[in-house]
DNA sequence: AATGAATGAGGTTTCATTCAT
DNA sequence: CATGAATGAAACCTCATTCAT
C-alpha cells in the first residue's frame, strides 16, 4: 500500500546516520566545507547526540553539562566553545530534529496518488522517524512544551518550525477537500492530526512496556482522521 | 444536549471552590475535624495552590520552594512541616487532581441514555474541569510524563490513578460495544480517547492565544471517537 | 577495704534517684518550696534527663530542641519557659553533674584512715558515680572540653566547678605529703589523677564493648598514682 | 638523653613542613606525579590545613564549609570537587594525622637500648609531634571520640588506625616484660599509657594557659608508667 | 584546538526560637 | 500553666559558566 522504501531511506536514514558519523541533520547541506569546519560540525553532532541520549532518561533541568561532556567525550570547555549555553544545546537539538521532521513532510506531502494513500504514507513516515529516534521522541512528546514557557530561544525555534510544518500540511489538506474525501476546517484538521499522532506516542512512552513500535498506530491514526473528516453524506 | 449541571456542580466545582475558601479537594470528606487539623488542611491546600500556579508558568525544576513559600504566604520552614520534600508537594498535587478527575469519571460514566450521549457528557465534563483548572492542565498535559522518569513517588501515584481511570472507563466502552454503536479493541479506544482529549489541550496551550475554552473541542472529540470506532457495516 | 555503702548511698544515689522522681541533683537542698516551684524543678530535671540521654548517643550540635521536647514529653515552648536557650540546658546539666561530683569529693576526702585507703575510697566513689551515670560520662569525657571553646556560659560554669574540685583535693594531697607517703608537686598530682581517671573512661567508651564497669579500673588508678608519687627512698 | 633528631626530622617534621610548602603529610611518597596531580594534592592539603585550624578553635559541627573555603582561599565548589562531603574532609584529616602518628610509633618503637630509654624516646617523640600540631591535638584529644558515634566513615578510619597502633606497641611492651622491667597485662599497659599521654594534653588544653609545651610531661608519663608496672619484688 | 580546574550564586532542607492561644 | 504552629537564617551541596594553559 505504502512505499516503505521511500520513507525509510529518504528520510529516517538521516537520523540513523547521525550516530556513527554525524553526517546527518541540517548540517550536511553543502558538503565541501574546509576540514576544520567539517570536524566542528561532527563534534557538534556528537554533543547533540549525547544530550539527546540523556534527555531520553531525565528532564532537561536534571541533566548537567558535565554529563553531556562525559557522554560526548569532550570537555566542558569545548562544549562551551561550540554552544553558547546549555539552553543553546537544547535549542539546537530541537531545531535539528524539527528540520528533519519538516524534511519528512516535504518529501511525503508532495507525493502522487489518492489523498488517503498520501496521508497513510505521511503518517507512516513520521512514525518511522519517531521510532528511529526514540530518545528525541520520548522527550519531545512532553518536555519541549513545558520548557518553551521559560526558555525564550527554544520557544522561538520551536514556534518557527511548527509554523513551517503547518504551512506544508495546509495545501495537502486542501487537496483532500478539493478531492471531496474530507471536509471541515483546515486548522482543526491540523490540530486533530497532531493530537492523534503524538497522543499515541505519549501513551506508550509512559507505560514503558517493551516498546511496541509506534508505526503500528499509523493505520488507526489514518482511519480516525479520515472518518472524522469524512463528508457528511459521504460518497464512501 | 449535555447535562452541564451535573458536571459543574458535582465535580468541577470542587476545584473552583478551592481557591476562595480552601474547602475543596479530597480533604472535605468528613468535616468535623479538630480545628487545628482543619487549619492544617487549609494551609496544605493553599500551598498546593501556590505550587500549581507556579507550575502553570514554569517547569517543576525551575520552581523553588522559596517561591512556593512566597506564593502561599507561608514560610519555607512551615512548608517542610507539612510536606516531606519538594517532590512530596508535587506528588500530593498530582494525587489530588487525579482524584478529582476520577471523580468525574465515576459521576459521568454511570449515567443513563444512549452511549454517544453519555460519551458527550463525559468529554464535556472533563473539558469543563480542565478549563476550570488551567494551571494544573497546563502542566499536566506535558510535564508529569517527563518527571515520572526521575521522581519515583510521582510515578507510583500517577500510575495508580491512571489504572483506576482505565478500570472505570473500560466497562463504559464495553456498554457501547454491547449496544452495537462501537466496535474494536477496548485498550485502543482508551488510548485514542486520551490522545484526542489531551491532544487538543496541548495544542492550544502551546500557542497560548487568548485561551479559547477547551470545552469547544468536546464535540469534535466525540465525533472523531464515534466515527473511528463505528462498526464497519454501521447502521448509522 | 573500702566502704562501699557510703559511696553508693551517700553520693551516687542522688543521680540514680533522678530518674524516677526527679528529686535528685542540686535542686533538693531546701525541700519545702511552694508546690508550683517544686513541680517546676521536677520538670526541669525531666528535661535535663532527656537531654542527657540524647547526649549519650549524639553530639550536642546534633541534638535538636524538638528531640529533647519529645524525650521529656514536654512541648518546645515549655522548655523555653524553663531554659533560656539550648546552651542553657546544656550548661545547667553540666553544672548539676559537676555539683554532684563535688559532693563526692567533699564526702570522700574528709574521711578517716591512712592516705592510700582514703584515695582508694575516693577513686572508687567517683567510678561508681560515673558508672551510675553512663549517659553523662560518655559525653562529658570528651565533648564538654570541645564545646567549652565556643559556649562561653558553659566555659564559665565548667571552670568554676573545676576550680572548686581542685580546692577540695589539694589539702587531701597535702595530707598525703605530710604523712610522707607521697611527694612532689600538688598541681602535677591533680593533673595526673584526672588524667588517669578520665583516661580509662575514654578508652572503654570508644571501644564500646559490652561496658565493663569503670569501677574495675579503680585499683589500677590508685596503684599508678601511689607509685608515681612514692617518695624516692620510700619507706614502703 | 633522648635522640631528638630522629623524632623531629624523621617524623614530626612532616607536619611542620606542611604549613609552609604543603610537601608534608602522607602524600609525598613517590614525588614524580603529573603536575596537575601534585597541585591537587597541594590544594587538598591546604584545605585540610584550613579545616584543622578551625578545629583548633571550634567544634566540627560549628565549622561551616564556607569557613573552610575562606580559610583555604578556595571556593566552596572546589572543596566539593576534592572532597565528597564535609565529613570526608574531617575523615581525611584524621586519617592523615593518624598515619603520621603511626609513623612515629614505627620509628621509635624499633630502636635500640634498654626498655625505659626506648619508652622515653617514644613518649618524647609523640609529645613533640603533638606540640608541633596543636590545632590537631586540641581537637583530637576530645572531639574525635564524640563524633565517632555519628559519623560512620570517621569511626571506621579511626578504629583502623587505633588497631594498627596497638599492633605496633604490643610487641614493644612484650619486650619490656621479657626484659623483666615491667610486668602485667599488655592491654592494660596500652590503656594506661594512652590515658596518661592524652590526659595531660587534655588538661592543659582546657586551661588554655600560655601553652606550656606538652613535651614537659614526657618524664612524668614515663615515670608513672614504669613504676605502675614495675615488678612487685623489683630488682630496681 | 581542547582541556578541566576553579568559581560562587542559588537550591533544598534543618532547626533554634517566638508567640498566639 | 503549657502548647506547637510558624518563622527565617543559615547549613550543605550542585552546577552553569569561565579562563589559564
Amino acid at each position: 500500500m505504502v512505499d516503505d522504501k521511500v520513507g525509510k531511506d529518504g528520510v529516517s536514514g538521516m537520523s540513523r546516520g547521525l550516530r556513527p558519523n554525524g553526517a546527518g541533520g541540517t548540517s550536511d547541506l553543502g558538503d565541501h566545507l574546509p576540514r576544520k569546519e567539517r570536524e566542528r560540525i561532527m563534534h557538534r553532532d556528537l554533543i547533540l547526540e549525547a544530550a539527546q541520549d540523556l534527555l531520553a532518561v531525565k528532564a532537561y533541568d536534571q541533566i548537567t553539562v558535565q554529563e553531556i561532556a562525559a557522554g560526548s567525550e569532550f570537555s566542558v570547555g569545548y562544549i562551551y566553545k561550540i554552544f553558547d549555553s546549555k539552553e543553546d544545546i537544547y535549542v539546537t537539538l530541537i531545531r535539528k530534529m524539527g528540520d528533519e521532521m519538516i524534511g519528512i513532510l516535504e518529501t511525503q506531502v508532495v507525493g502522487e496518488g489518492p489523498f488517503e494513500q498520501r496521508l497513510a504514507r505521511l503518517v507512516l513516515a513520521i512514525y518511522e522517524w519517531l521510532d528511529a529516534n526514540p530518545a528525541f521522541t520520548a522527550n519531545h512528546a512532553y518536555e519541549v512544551h513545558s520548557l518553551v514557557r521559560t526558555l525564550p530561544l527554544l520557544a522561538a525555534a520551536h514556534l518557527e518550525r511548527e509554523e513551517i510544518m503547518q504551512g506544508k500540511i495546509r495545501p495537502f489538506f486542501e487537496d483532500g477537500i478539493r478531492a471531496g474525501v474530507i471536509e471541515g476546517d483546515v486548522d482543526l484538521m491540523t490540530k486533530t492530526l497532531k493530537a492523534l499522532v503524538w497522543g499515541f506516542v505519549g501513551e506508550d512512552l509512559f507505560h514503558g512496556r517493551q516498546r511496541s513500535r509506534w508505526v503500528e498506530y499509523a493505520p488507526i491514526v489514518v482511519r480516525a482522521f479520515m472518518r472524522t473528516f469524512a463528508p457528511e453524506g459521504g460518497t464512501k
